[in-house]
RNA sequence: GGCGAAUUAGCUCAGUGGUUAGAGCAGCGGAAUCAUAAUCCGUUGGUCCGGGGUUCAAAUCCCUGAUUCGCCA
């Protein structure tokens, strides 16, 4: 067998929110694969990043009062968590807010622009007057034009449907400020997805056994025939304020996040090239023989294969060997419901101590290679996991392993009578050859491997009912013969353990302590190779039994959707007691009035929060370390019972600059921080808006 | 509204023109007692979404309607 050579990549979770099980059918999904491959021998790479680019982004951090780059590296800390937690192993998990991705997001950009594929135009949108920014659709509300529907997204209405223009809505309002949207035009920066060089490379690519059918014929609807051209150019830039990555030749305008996202896939490959020292271009350049397939959902098929193979080819990179495109996820035949409690995140999941390998082997049980949708149904998943796994596979070495151990010291047979075994494992097994189960994997077939490998299990239960070792037992004269039934049954369980080591890798290395064998690879049979090959050799020694998985309670399912409906009814709760207590508390009157000369006294400024941490012995104090530009200043704040160090820690404030400092019981405070509020729990520190820097007076 | 996909046993799903439509689980009856009540044997259960058509033969192909889900407008 030739080794391969395959990158893969999953799609990049957005920093904006936790992951769910409808993200982990993809992640698993690769997973899968990806250690199938590994198993194989062949030399791999599964790379993956966080997406950090873009206005939400933007937004969330402000509103948290924190920087992008502190929202990010928070949230890559919990998603990484997250997968690690459901045995997902990447290559390398990083950031497309990386110096990789930036300079080759700039390098294809400038590619495509030499190839006379970007072009400028002025586009005219809706503009936040007071926050001074462009608003993107899902930012501006208003009532629905069709159907007059209130509060409807600027992109498409929720009532009836109805799809249009963020400027078709009526009595639109900035769902940032709050304030009347105006019209403002500016320049934009496209991608000529138009050009008939990118039309003809589609038409052609789209064809050519890089996607699978249905995806294929998605991409003609949007394609059209030839001499139709249906493709627009597509908007690569926003302007600013953005985060994301400064276009090189256009200041203000910035790379759109759906240009550099998938250029994070290079970027997080680079990363580990580096640290591995591999060849970056063995993988990336036109005409290579390596593999690279991405797995995504098919809601982004439009990026992966539209925009992303019309980019690489156009700035002369290989493009994708295929795309691999899943479902979404149902919960109980219903879309994922946070007010059922099926909107349940890795993490819940994780907390009720639930097993992380029953949702990878139920996921597996429903997935295959085609765009259909699965379902996760809460009862099936029990039943389901409970009969297969635990029932049939684990069952196997539960049932034969305790004689091993008790009469054999747990050695396995050997000699004349490990021929025996092999002969009928040969005559009754000869079906358990790896070929068809491979083919299943390799073509993300798992259900189909799964229903394969049960089957198997099921007919190893049969034999082991068939040949009553514990009959065999009651005569000590039969102790050979008991040995080498039992011994069978351990053989045939070391095999379907192989077959599953892709979907439950933990249980594995389990398995592999209790057989006390080397980590399992992918059986390899030569053409009419029996069966028998694959086995444990001759006079194995295996460890004592311990158990290897535990049913699944449907208390604890419950716990589950319970724990995920507490979220929100906490967080509406939480809402809607501050609205109360808002509503109830007393305004307290105006100051006397004061001139502008006073007012100009108070030196304000704006300070990052460098560093914030608990103060010894004091019961409302934090320590703040702030940056305002000329220097740093201590800052003792009694703000402890609202604030935890950790929530404080790289965003921006506002301090009095001039006041006097003053001696405290825990040290100097050379200033303080600005609060409004009535105390305790109810303290809200002031923010500035993003693009404020440390040091700027506030006048 | 247009296009596409789906609809098969109580549940989850196989089955793309060829015996009388299958599997696992659940149910029912029995056996067994090695195994964490696990296992084995037998068995009940179907308007293959409805209607029409093509064919010697249709779950499968065509038309039409319903429902669900996508994409597009």
């Amino acid at each position: 067998m030739t080794t391969r050579r395959i990158l893969v990549t999953s799609a990049l979770p957005y920093a904006n929110g936790s992951i769910h099980l409808g993200h982990l059918v993809e992640y698993i999904q690769t997973d899968i694969w990806v250690r199938f491959q590994k198993m194989r021998g062949h030399e791999i790479y599964y790379v993956c990043a966080d997406d950090t680019h873009g206005t939400p982004i933007m937004l969330r951090a402000e509103k948290e009062g924190i920087t992008p780059e502190a929202l990010i590296a928070r949230v890559h800390d919990e998603h990484y968590e997250d997968f690690t937690g459901f045995h997902i192993h990447f290559d390398n998990y990083y950031s497309t807010h990386s110096d990789e991705t930036r300079h080759y997001s700039e390098d294809i950009y400038h590619k495509l622009k030499v190839a006379g594929l970007i072009r400028v135009r002025a586009i005219e949108q809706l503009y936040d007057p007071q926050k001074n920014m462009f608003l993107p659709d899902r930012f501006v509300k208003g009532e629905c034009p069709k159907c007059s529907a209130k509060d409807q997204y600027g992109d498409s209405c929720e009532v009836c449907g109805a799809a249009y223009a963020p400027t078709e809505l009526k009595n639109p309002y900035s769902a940032v400020s709050g304030a009347t949207p105006v019209k403002k035009s500016s320049e934009h920066y496209f991608f000529s997805l138009s050009d008939q060089r990118c039309v003809d490379f589609l038409r052609r690519w789209t064809r050519a056994g890089h996607l699978q059918p249905e995806a294929a014929n998605k991409m003609h609807e949007w394609l059209g025939d030839a001499g139709e051209n249906k493709l627009s150019d597509w908007d690569i830039s926003r302007d600013a304020p953005y985060f994301g990555f400064e276009i090189p030749d256009a200041p203000g305008k910035y790379f759109y996040v759906w240009l550099d996202a998938p250029i994070g896939y290079m970027g997080s490959f680079k990363h580990l090239c580096a640290r591995e020292n591999l060849d970056f271009d063995t993988y990336w350049r036109k005409d290579t023989e390596t593999e690279l397939y991405h797995f995504i959902g098919k809601d982004i098929l439009y990026f992966h294969a539209l925009f992303w193979p019309a980019m690489l080819e156009h700035s002369g990179y290989r493009t994708p060997t295929r795309i691999f495109a899943h479902g979404f996820l149902t919960v109980n035949g219903e879309k994922m419901s946070k007010s059922r409690g099926t909107f349940i995140t890795a993490a819940s999941y994780l907390k009720q101590g639930l097993n992380p390998e029953w949702l990878r082997y139920y996921y597996a049980a429903k997935l295959n290679g085609t765009m259909e949708d699965i379902d996760l149904n809460l009862d099936d998943f029990i039943v389901r996991v409970n009969s297969d796994l635990v029932g049939k596979f684990i069952n196997i070495a539960s049932r034969c392993a305790g004689f091993i151990t008790k009469r054999f010291n747990g050695k396995l047979v050997d000699g004349d009578s490990y021929q025996t075994m092999q002969q009928l494992i040969n005559e009754r097994f000869a079906n358990w050859r790896p070929g068809a189960l491979e083919k299943a994997y390799e073509d993300r077939d798992y259900s189909q491997a799964v229903r394969q490998i049960m089957k198997f299990s099921d007919e190893a239960n049969e034999i082991i009912h068939e040949l009553a070792p514990w009959e065999i037992a009651k005569n000590t004269d039969r102790n050979a013969e008991l040995q080498r039934v039992c011994s069978l049954g351990i053989q045939l369980f070391y095999l379907l353990a192989r077959y599953l080591k892709p979907i439950l890798p933990e249980t594995i290395r389990q398995v592999e302590g209790f057989l006390n064998c080397q980590p399992l690879t992918w059986p390899r049979l030569v053409e009419n190779e029996p069966v028998s090959q694959l086995l444990l050799p001759p006079g194995h020694v295996i460890n004592a039994y311990q158990h290897l998985m535990t049913r699944i309670d449907s208390k604890l399912i419950d716990a589950l959707v319970e724990a995920n409906k507490q979220n929100l009814s906490a967080d509406q709760a939480g809402a809607a007691k501050t609205n109360a207590n808002s509503q109830q508390k007393t305004i307290a009157p105006i100051a006397e009035t004061i001139s502008i000369d006073d007012f100009s006294k108070i030196d304000l400024r704006v300070a990052r929060i460098v560093n914030a941490e608990h103060v010894e012995g004091a019961n409302k104090l934090l320590k703040l370390t702030l940056d305002i530009g000329s220097g740093q200043r201590t800052v003792f704040a009694g703000i402890k019972s609202a604030y935890s160090p950790e929530q404080l820690k790289g965003r921006l404030t506002v301090m009095v600059a001039n006041l006097a400092p003053r001696k405290m019981k825990f040290g100097l405070s050379e200033g303080m921080v600005l609060a409004a509020g009535s105390g305790g729990s109810e303290l809200f520190i002031l923010s500035p808006d993003s693009g404020a820097q440390p040091g700027m007076r506030i006048k």
